[in-house]
DNA sequence: GGCCCATAAACATCAGATCTTTTGTCCGAG
DNA sequence: CTCGGACAAAAGATCTGATGTTTATGGGCC
C-alpha cells in the first residue's frame, strides 16, 4: 500500500558492467538523488551551470534517456533550469517546490538548525487546526465510528512502533479527509508522509508518550462528537505542538547528525 | 509571460512536415496537457488503463521520446502511475499533487462548484494569517519601508489592473518571505500564482475594490509597524475573506461558464 | 488441482543521428 | 571605432530502431 521503499537508495554509481546486483526501480531515481543532493546541500550554488548532458552520461556511465529523465523531473521540482541553446542551471531556492518528496527528504537532511522541520510542523498545526473546525461540522456516524476503532487500535499496539504510527496517521487523515478540503489534505499528507519519515520524528517514543497520543487524540474525538470544532481544533493544535516540543528535546540530547 | 496558449491545444498532431508554424515550447507539454485533461476532466476514470506507448505515438505523432517524457511528468504529479510490465493506469484523485500548476489549473477548470477555489482560499487565508504574526517579530526596517513603498505604487496604479496585481501580489509576497517560514511560503504562492490566474480571481476589479485592498494592506501594515502581530493576522485574514466574498459574488451573476 | 516454464506484452534503457535554438565571433559597411 | 549581419559553435530537443527487464498468462507436467 505504501512504500517505505527508497530511503537509503544509493547503488553508487552502477554501471552496465554487470555487477548490478540490485536495481533501484529506475535508473533515473538515482540520477535525481545525486543530482538534488549537490543541489540542496549547496555544494552546488543557485546559477551554477551542470555539465552537459553527454558530459553527465559519462559521469553516471548511463545513456541519455536516464539523464534526460532525470533533469526534467528536477526541472519539475524547481531544482534546475533547462534551456535548449544555454544549459542547465541551478535554480534559486526560492523555487525549489519543498512539498516534493526528494526535495522534502534532503532538505530536512541538511536541515542543521530544524528550521525548516519547524516551519513544517507550524504549517501541519494551523492547517489541521482548521482542517478540525471544519470536519466537526461534516463528520458522518461513521467516520466517527472510524475514529474511535481507530483510537482503540493504537491503544492496542503501544508494543509495536510501526503499527501504532500507522494508526496514528490514519487518525489524522480521517480527519483530513473529513474536513472536505482536498488542497488541506494533500498539504499535509505530504507533510505527515515525507517529513514524519525523519527523525526526529521517526525515531521510537516512549510508553507515556505513546500515551499522551492516544489520550490527545481520544480528547479531539470527544470534542468532534460533542460537535464542537473549536474545541477540538484546539486540542489538535496544541497536541502536535506538544509532541513537536517532546521530539525536539529527545533530538537535543541524541545529536544524531550523521 | 504567462502561457495563454493551449487552452485548446491539439495542432492538428503536427509532424516533422515543414509546415509547423509555431511549436509550443516542448512537445511534451502538448501531450501533458492533453493527458491531463482527460483525467481531470474525468473522462479517464481511476484505474483505467492508458494505450500503450506505441499507441500514443501514433495517436499524438510524436515519438516515444516525447510520449514518455510526459508520461513521466504525468507519473510525478501523481495523476498516472507507469509500471513496467503492467501498463499505465490513471491514479485516484487522492493522489494527485493538486499543487502543480498544470494540475491545479485544471481541477479549478473544471471546479464547476468552486469547492476546489473555497479550499484554495481557505487554505491561504489560514497560513497567511499565522505568517503575518511570524512575520511581526522579524520585519526589518527596511521589509517596512519595502510594504510601505508597495502601497503606495499599488494606489497609484488603479488604471492599470495587472499592474495593481503586480503589486497586491508583491506585498504579500514580502509578508511571506519575512515569516520565515519556507514550507509556508511555498505553499502560498504556488497558490497566489497559479489559483489567482483564473476567474473569478482573475477578472478585473472595481475601483471601489481596489481601494479597499489598499486600505486593507495599509492596515496590516500599521499593525505590523506596531509591533502587532495577532492584529496583523487578523486583518489580513479578514482582507482575504471579504476579498474572496467579494469575488464570489461578481462570478455569481457572470455565468462564465464556456 | 497445483506448480513450473515458455511466451507475449509492456515499459526501461541504450545508441546514434538530425533538427532547433541560443550565443558568441568575425568581418565589412558606415 | 561602432554597428549589423553572416557564420559557426554549443547545447538541448526530437526522432528512429534495437535490445533488456519485468509482469502476466497459458499450457504442460506431476
Amino acid at each position: 500500500m505504501m512504500n517505505p521503499v527508497e530511503a537509503t537508495t544509493r547503488p553508487a554509481r552502477i554501471g552496465r558492467d554487470g555487477t548490478r546486483s540490485q536495481r533501484p526501480g529506475r535508473l533515473a531515481s538515482v540520477v535525481v538523488e545525486d543530482l538534488a543532493r549537490e543541489i540542496i546541500s549547496g555544494n552546488w550554488a543557485e546559477g551554477a551551470v551542470l555539465p552537459t548532458e553527454p558530459v553527465l552520461c559519462e559521469e553516471f556511465g548511463f545513456s541519455r534517456t536516464v539523464i534526460r529523465e532525470a533533469l526534467k523531473l528536477l526541472e519539475e521540482r524547481g531544482l534546475l533550469r533547462v534551456e535548449q541553446g544555454r544549459g542547465t542551471t541551478v535554480q534559486p531556492r526560492e523555487a525549489w517546490n519543498l512539498l516534493d518528496p526528494v526535495v522534502l527528504r534532503l532538505a530536512l537532511e541538511y536541515d542543521q538548525d530544524m528550521s525548516l522541520l519547524d516551519n513544517l510542523v507550524t504549517v501541519r498545526r494551523i492547517l489541521e487546526r482548521e482542517m478540525a473546525v471544519a470536519a466537526a461540522g461534516r463528520l458522518t456516524e461513521a467516520d466517527l465510528d472510524d475514529l474511535r476503532k481507530n483510537i482503540d487500535a493504537a491503544e492496542a499496539s503501544y508494543d509495536d512502533y510501526p503499527r501504532f504510527r500507522f494508526y496514528d496517521q490514519k487518525f489524522h487523515a480521517i480527519l483530513m479527509k473529513a474536513s472536505g478540503n482536498e488542497v488541506g489534505r494533500t498539504i499535509v499528507a505530504a507533510i505527515h508522509t515525507h517529513g514524519g519519515a525523519r527523525p526526529p520524528l521517526s525515531a521510537a517514543a516512549s510508553r507515556a508518550e505513546l500515551a499522551r497520543t492516544v489520550a490527545a487524540h481520544r480528547g479531539v474525538y470527544e470534542a468532534l462528537a460533542a460537535g464542537d470544532g473549536e474545541l477540538a481544533g484546539d486540542r489538535i493544535s496544541e497536541h502536535i505542538d506538544s509532541a513537536w516540543a517532546a521530539r525536539k528535546k529527545v533530538r537535543r540530547g541524541a545529536r544524531t547528525r550523521r
